[in-house]
DNA sequence: GCCCGCCGATGACATCTGTCATCCGCGATC
DNA sequence: GATCGCGGATGACAGATGTCATCGGCGGGC
């Protein structure tokens, strides 16, 4: 009998995916929790052996979760259930230790058959995913660069973003101009969007 | 027996939605759609009772498909189950004829019942949500500022915007300011941030 | 008929952005 | 020790953006 806890901040999703696993005979989700800070003591206390993770998450995001699994309870495999296909978030799920990687597209037959896969000791990767990972390539970004692009992507003007990040205003242009040759995109909105886009914003 | 059609671009929501509902003795799912446009078919087809559909959807946005099912089978009912509470979406959807509104939010054990309350014919509404509605309130953004907006979400440059729209790009920037004094957004992306949450920019 | 709002456009203007050069300090790295 | 990249900053400058006044045309109300 496989062990899962699932970990997503929509209660609905989070219940029908319990209903889904729990129609297999070797799987039981032993617990659910809606915070990704939540995940650590939940997997320990319910002893779960493999862990879903979405990525959004309130508390902590699920990669970070998953590194911080893999380095309390290594035997306990994570695996990131996701509604974003983000090449970068596929790179920084495995090297944060996670087993798996899939996108919510993928047809509901296969999860439980990932789960078992990643409970095995193997890895689960979307193939359409791990091709893009590879051609997107690792985050240009500096940290700063990164750190403003996130404050520029509510639509604040300079001076907003200045505040946030406690900067001159002078330095964030020139942040904000430097993400934008990196990234490719012609307003700081643009290469903010790109940037989410490939996942290189987590914090 | 009361006979369900789930429409959610996202396979594996969609499945595991069905587990959950086929849980319930008098719920049977009798089919599942991915796109917008093949709610009306599938719903005859398969003489559906409830449709639960999402609002992000390939092809015809969720409301739009409740719009379509409302005018072409006025015997079935529409239940729209949506990721973001957006004031405007819930208010559209009523216009629209749907019976129920539910976020993904709400726990799953509430969602079997929506469904019955629906297909009894009352209204399944989340209320923290009508309340938010009503202070929202409905769109002040004409057509072409909610054109523009759209257009301007993406990031691009004034002259993207006058491309992407057929207008000029003085027009362009009339409407943007226009669209931004009535959001209160203080840059165009803040405008078109603050319309999203609002629900203001479906098509 | 008149007024008002929306659409589409133009022109002028002040300000904001994006770009570039330049500076300093600090760790790495060679 | 020199070089390089990054963080942080300043100043200058061209071009983009946001604001406002104004125009003409069209349709709906009163």
């Amino acid at each position: 009998m496989i062990r899962v806890l699932l970990a997503d901040d929509q209660a609905l999703v989070r219940g029908a995916l319990a209903a889904l696993l729990d129609l297999e005979a070797d799987l039981e989700v032993v617990a659910q929790v809606g915070r990704g800070d939540e995940v650590v003591g939940a997997a320990r206390e319910h002893r779960a052996d493999v862990v879903l993770l979405d990525v959004e998450m309130p508390g902590l995001d699920g990669i970070a979760a998953a590194a911080a699994l893999h380095r309390e309870l290594p035997g306990c495999r994570s695996l990131i259930v996701t509604t974003f296909g983000r090449p970068g978030y596929l790179r920084r799920a495995l090297e944060a230790g996670a087993s798996g990687f899939v996108v919510k597209d993928t047809p509901a037959e296969q999860l439980a058959d990932a789960v078992r896969r990643v409970h095995a000791g193997l890895r689960v990767v979307d193939p359409s995913l791990a091709v893009e990972s590879l051609t997107v390539g690792t985050s240009p970004l500096t940290d700063r660069e990164a750190d403003v692009l996130r404050a520029a992507a509510t639509g604040g003007t300079v001076a907003d973003i200045a505040r946030d990040t406690f900067l001159s205003e002078g330095t964030v242009r020139n942040y904000l101009s430097s993400a934008m040759g990196k990234t490719g995109g012609r307003t700081r909105a643009e290469a903010a969007r790109i940037a989410q886009d490939n996942g290189w914003l987590l914090p």
